[in-house]
DNA sequence: CGGGAATCTTA
DNA sequence: GTAAGATTCCCGT
């Protein structure tokens, strides 16, 4: 290696000179932590100075090269500075917590990088440093100190140098440097800290003496001793009276200034030679921080990378593989299917008994039965990933699946359900130590195929393993097993079914929202004096503001807003607006529904299939796509018609709909226990009504339809977790008016302000919050720096346990539903679920029968401290339904 | 063609 | 102020 090459001015010619990097560890990681403002893992833990740390080792290796490299570091313990200087103490702040937290990681990766430590109670890293360089300088030998600490200036000479890395470059201090710097040689930068102070290290400054004086003190004496013994030689009456009455302090800050080459530690230069770093410790630390684009650069180790795959082409592969599986505890299964455009070609399935190794079944080598006794077999706990797409599967086939004993993507989300769905990928890079299983595509040669299939059997299996005793850790097995794992089936039965549509009702409608869209296409084109594109933000916002110079009230990232809100402002200056907000309307329903619902229409079954995803949602709803069954309109006359289009799917059936009533207030009473709130709700009152009549102070009859309004949208609000900005937007009234609707809010429920405060100390606390059936969401944004976000995360440790124990409640309603409507001997059967209403399809004649079954299924699914109340209605359609039970008028 | 932003639909 | 998904435009690849 030539000195030559490194990113710095060269030594000088002569022999080899080999370079020691000492770094302080302690000034580096403060830097770090400071000057990354907040860097955390998913679940909170901070990370930023550990990336410092990273970044700057690496840095350090590619710019200096060094022969020899070690770090020091602070020891908590008090120093021999602390134990004479009492104000020594007090100017020093305490180590951040978020800072100490990390402190044990970054030992870990120094520990991967084989770098060697240096510290010793008692002594600053500055003494140790100090103390090093002394020891390993010299000779064919330079050190090369990396702080950003003034302090070790002092230590600079022919081979001492000093290096500062700076955002750009750094900067580097030899003593010629240090001169030009400070005006005096290295070893006298003691006394002129001393004299000056140093404000960044708690060094006192000395009254009256700056550093220009300190500069020339120390040129007129030779030592600090000599100077407060002989202030009377000082020319200037000023300095010398300072120097007088502020000798102790001169000579106390020499004595912090002053570093200790005499720290007992012996730096012996072969253990602080440059090694390799223990890549697999450092994946794996790296992996665990969620340095995902540092991980990108790094390649994976390889250990376990190598799953023997038997591919089972005759009798005795077979024979091995079902003895195998008979004395099997559970069996990984990955199949592997070409799923065409309603197509679909079982070629095989991956099969893994203990996670070592794999068997390769080929559809053409498998009798079917056998397979599909396999899956048929309780007795046999089945490891997957999305057991859902392979009931589906089976369900084609006409076979059934059995013994679910984890499904990989589902224990991945009740892990960490902020963190959405995980592939499987991902997960075998966050749970084990090998590499992704390849990506199975058309283009691999069959052999490879079935190699990485059986393979991703193998690591299936491991994970099985290690995500089922995380989720025992965390106590969350119960929430999964008797709430997730059960639900799979329900869902897939829910979309396997679908829902009927009529197409004949939603092309009525079709063909009149086309022709008034023409209409109000050539009236806007007439208001703006021209054409433009309408569906372009950028384009309205210019015929707005720009060519009708209509006032802007409100803007988006990128420019003048044009929504709703703008338009409704804006349509009494102009007849434009209001134009353009029918058209938004139109536009909406047509593009979204209208036109788009018919062609997903399934060929086959002439219903609608949506997709449930069980694995989203931070908070642990379900959502739905293709098509989104849970945003079809109601809200406008107009949208509300689109459900016409939604029906019972035979003749003499009917759609029944059950709604859970104000859920999440409910839920927010429970949780909260608030007296008053839950007495309400005992009462069976109108629980806006009730709220208005509290924040006004008027009896409920006295509650106008405006006050109940602005109740309910606090009600909402407090669920989101209310701020009066938000408030206020809403209700278009001043930010002190909201605030003073939150104050009387809480004034009137105690019980609810302590549950929100409780919430959020919580979350700081735990780093996570919980719903009643214990589902966690982590909030790593209450650890962030940005005042925005932690206030983002505190809304969010309010709201989340509200929605989420709604939707544990219905999740849980769901699968008693699921069960009830076949033991009550009825046939009708769940179609939808949206958040807090199940949609039915039954025969008329049920009617009656199933509506208590619904119900007890639905309202006894969680025992709250108030009555949980569901609402009812039937009819041919989704629009046209009936009031039916006891909670109708 | 993919991704982000804006907008709008729901609970 | 919470939680989602779909459509459209528009910019960059």
């Amino acid at each position: 290696m030539s000195t030559g090459g490194r990113g710095v001015p060269a030594p000088p010619a002569g022999p080899r000179v080999e370079r020691a990097v000492l770094i302080d560890g302690h000034s580096m990681c403060y830097r770090a932590f400071y000057a990354i403002r907040s860097l955390a893992t998913s679940t909170g833990k901070p990370t930023n100075a550990v990336y410092g740390m990273l970044v700057m080792v690496r840095r350090l290796q590619e710019e200096l090269q060094p022969d020899y490299l070690a770090v020091a570091f602070d020891v908590a313990a008090p120093t021999f500075r602390h134990e004479r200087f009492e104000a020594y103490k007090r100017h020093r702040k305490p180590m951040p917590e978020a800072l100490i937290e990390q402190w044990p990681t970054i030992k870990e990766l120094l520990a991967a990088y084989r770098i060697p430590v240096f510290e010793q109670a008692g002594f600053e890293a500055d003494d140790v440093l100090a103390t090093m360089a002394k020891q390993l300088s010299g000779g064919s030998r330079e050190v090369w100190i990396v702080t950003a600490d003034k302090d070790i200036l002092q230590m600079v000479g022919p081979s001492v140098k000093v290096y500062n890395p700076q955002l750009k470059g750094a900067e580097v201090m030899d003593a010629k440097a240090v001169e030009t710097k400070f005006g005096v040689e290295p070893r006298r930068v003691a006394e002129l800290l001393a004299l000056t102070g140093d404000v960044s290290d708690g060094i006192p400054p000395v009254p009256g003496i700056g550093p220009k004086t300190a500069v020339e003190l120390l040129q007129q004496f030779t030592s600090l001793e000599q100077l407060v013994a002989h202030p009377e030689r000082i020319g200037s009456e000023s300095v010398r009276e300072a120097v007088r009455r502020h000798a102790q302090v001169i000579l106390d800050n020499f004595a912090l200034t002053h570093l200790r080459i005499d720290v007992p530690v012996v730096a012996e230069a072969e253990r602080l030679r440059v090694q390799q770093p223990d890549a697999r410790r450092l994946w794996r630390l790296c992996r665990d921080l969620e340095f995902k684009s540092l991980l990108k650069t790094m390649t994976v180790p390889q250990e376990g990378a190598a799953v023997p795959v038997i591919l089972v082409e005759e009798d005795q592969a077979w024979q091995a593989c079902l003895d195998r599986l008979r004395r099997a505890q559970a069996v990984a299964l990955t199949p592997d299917v070409i799923v065409g455009d309603r197509t679909l070609v079982w070629r095989g399935c991956g099969l893994s008994c203990d996670g070592g190794q794999a068997w390769y079944i080929a559809a053409s080598e498998e009798p079917a039965s056998w397979l599909a006794a396999v899956l048929a077999e309780a007795s046999i706990g089945k490891i997957l990933y999305d057991a859902k797409a392979l009931w589906h599967l089976a369900a084609q086939q006409g076979w059934t699946l059995a013994g679910l004993q984890c499904d990989l993507r589902l224990a991945a989300y009740v892990l960490n359900p902020a963190q959405g769905t995980a592939t499987l990928n991902e997960l075998t890079m966050t749970h084990l130590d090998a590499p992704a299983p390849a990506a199975v595509t058309e283009l691999e040669t069959p052999a490879a195929r079935r190699q990485a299939c059986g393979r991703a059997a193998a690591l299936s299996w491991r994970l099985g393993r290690t995500l089922q005793e995380q989720l025992r850790e965390k106590q969350l097995d119960r929430l999964y097993r008797e709430v997730e794992l059960p639900l799979i089936e329900v869902l897939a039965q829910m979309e396997r079914r679908g829902i009927a549509l009529d197409p004949a009702a939603l092309s009525t409608l079709a063909a009149s929202m086309r022709s008034r869209l023409t209409a109000l296409t050539r009236q806007i084109y007439e208001a703006a004096g021209g054409t433009f594109n309408i569906n372009s933000p950028k384009q309205l916002a210019g015929v707005l503001f720009d060519q009708l110079k209509l006032p802007v009230t409100k803007r988006t990232k990128t420019g003048p807003s044009t929504d709703m809100d703008v338009l409704q402002k804006l349509s009494d200056q102009h007849p434009l607006p209001r134009l353009l907000l029918e058209y938004r309307e139109l536009s909406k329903l047509s593009s979204t529904y209208v036109e788009v619902l018919p062609g997903l229409l399934d060929p086959m079954t002439h219903r609608l299939h949506t997709t449930f995803h069980q694995s989203v949602t931070a908070t642990g709803r379900l959502s739905s796509s293709d098509p989104n069954v849970q945003n079809i309109p109601i809200k406008t006359d107009l949208g509300r018609q689109i459900r016409q289009a939604f029906v019972a799917g035979e003749p003499g059936w009917a759609l029944l709909s059950a709604d859970y009533s104000q859920i999440e207030l409910r839920v927010l009473a429970h949780l909260s226990g608030d007296e008053r709130l839950c007495r309400a709700f005992g009462q069976g009152r109108d629980i806006h009504t009730f709220t208005a009549s509290l924040i006004y102070g008027v009896e409920e009859p006295q509650v106008q339809p405006e006050m109940r309004n602005a109740a309910k949208t606090v009600n909402f609000g407090i669920v989101y977790g209310i701020s009066a900005y938000g408030l206020a937007q809403q209700l278009a009234i001043p930010q002190e008016a909201a605030q003073a609707f939150i104050d009387a809010y809480f004034e009137r429920y105690p019980g609810v302000r302590a549950y929100r405060d409780r919430q959020i100390a919580l979350a700081r606390r735990e780093g996570y919050v919980t719903t009643l059936l214990g589902r966690r969401r982590y909030i790593p944004e209450l650890q962030s720096a940005d005042g925005t976000l932690r206030q983002f995360g505190e809304r969010t440790a309010v709201n989340t346990p509200v929605q989420g124990t709604a939707a544990d409640l219905i999740k849980l309603a769901m699968i008693r539903v699921h069960r009830a409507l076949p033991e009550a001997g009825l046939a009708a059967r769940l179609l939808l679920q949206v958040h807090d209403e199940l949609l039915f399809e039954l025969p008329d004649s049920e009617l009656l029968r199933a509506v208590p079954v619904v119900r007890e299924a639905m309202e006894r699914a969680l025992r709250l401290e108030v009555p949980v109340v569901v609402t009812m209605k039937a009819g041919q359609n989704w629009l046209e339904m009936r009031g039916l039970g006891q909670a109708q008028p």
